[in-house]
DNA sequence: CTCCGACTGTACTGCGAGTCCAGTTGACGC
DNA sequence: GCGTCAACTGGACTCGCAGTACAGTCGGAG
């Protein structure tokens, strides 16, 4: 039983690697095996087709991103208690998290998988959905703690404001992945920032 | 040759709906010949590979989405000259145009290329690449213009600026495709064009 | 010693992309 | 009226990959 769960997050590694560097589709199973050094038979034993995999993997990689926002909002918690600079330093970090990433951001699945719908079932694409719908929860939350404090200069939809930020970060990655340049996403979350700061700035 | 064109062109129209749907992988050669009512042999005959058509799918788009965007902001200028009204005012129809589309947009061609990368070539991502520098220096050049007469509030980089417009439609589309949803992009849009109000309001 | 979970290996089906090519059809130029 | 050429049709084929089926192996827990 150590080596079934050895395997198979081996299997998850070398997949979520070729994935998120060619695409789902372009990924067969045949280099997966080769890269995990098992048998097809191996692969089928632990996933019944493609499809489990991709679920399996979304999975995983949901946990890991909701992990990050945690770690990265506390963090920018004990450096400030106001809502609004907590916001503002968790979102920095974000950035700067995406721009040291070498080779720059291993791309978001939420993205690829919304993009190749059908290849999938109604599983994984429920998955995207309830991650997506998990990030406007926690930024609505956030959002409305900063409301309580800074009156917006302007009116705006709570959940559309949430909805931004993981907006924003998809869409930085799209022109990060399409442009070849590697700080898009960064700086895209930069302006964010600077949106929010003019949100929430006291009306003098 | 008048047939050429038109044959020609209806692939492309069935084959564009049948990738916005389904994405360009789970679209075969096979339901496009049938719904072109064609053979396999007539399709081959117009498009080298699968590459071909999406290289000519992308450019076809391109156009199109370039077009759209000249009349959008044309119709902009004619109701007001001030360059940040006019950002505006096209900024608000692009959303009620997005709004409009009752099975919610088709969906960027950019983005579903952009994550599925290694199933074209060279030449549709350099495409692809073009495609959004182009907007990045249109609305660049809007924005020089706005910024000539409001200094904005706060630094920005014109080009992460630029590129904004562009990332928060792909944004909000990719939202709008997992969530099911179908007003996030014009939701996005009218948020970041809070953002700019607030950026390039009078300094008091 | 035996049972079981984690595999290996092989052989097979089926689908879709892409190739090859021989033949048809209709418009146009002469 | 005849040849030519572009625009196809139709069929046969190869290839790679997903997925199925199943028989056999191997090592550890009981």
């Amino acid at each position: 039983m150590e080596q079934k769960v050895d395997t198979r997050s081996r299997i998850l590694d070398i997949a979520e690697a070729a994935v998120l560097e060619k695409g789902f589709e372009a990924t067969s199973i045949e280099e997966i095996v080769a890269g995990a050094d098992i048998s097809r038979g191996g692969f089928f034993y632990h996933f019944k087709d493609k499809n489990a995999l991709a679920r399996a993997m979304l999975e995983r990689y949901i946990e890991v991103e909701n992990a990050l926002y945690d770690d990265l909002f506390a963090r920018a918690r004990e450096l400030n208690d106001d809502p609004l600079h907590c916001m503002l330093i968790g979102l920095k970090l974000l950035a700067e998290m995406l721009e040291e990433m070498p080779t720059g951001h291993p791309g978001c699945v939420i993205a690829s998988t919304a993009y190749q719908d059908r290849l999938f079932d109604e599983g994984v694409r429920e998955l995207n959905r309830q991650a997506i719908l998990g990030w406007r929860k926690r930024f609505r939350g956030m959002f409305e703690e900063i409301a309580k404090v800074y009156e917006p200069r302007e009116p705006v939809n709570m959940d559309a404001l949430a909805d931004m930020v993981s907006g924003v970060v998809e869409g930085g990655l799209v022109l990060q992945r399409a442009l070849r340049e590697h700080n898009n996403a960064s700086e895209q979350i930069m302006l964010f920032r600077t949106f929010l700061k003019l949100l929430f700035s006291p009306t003098t």
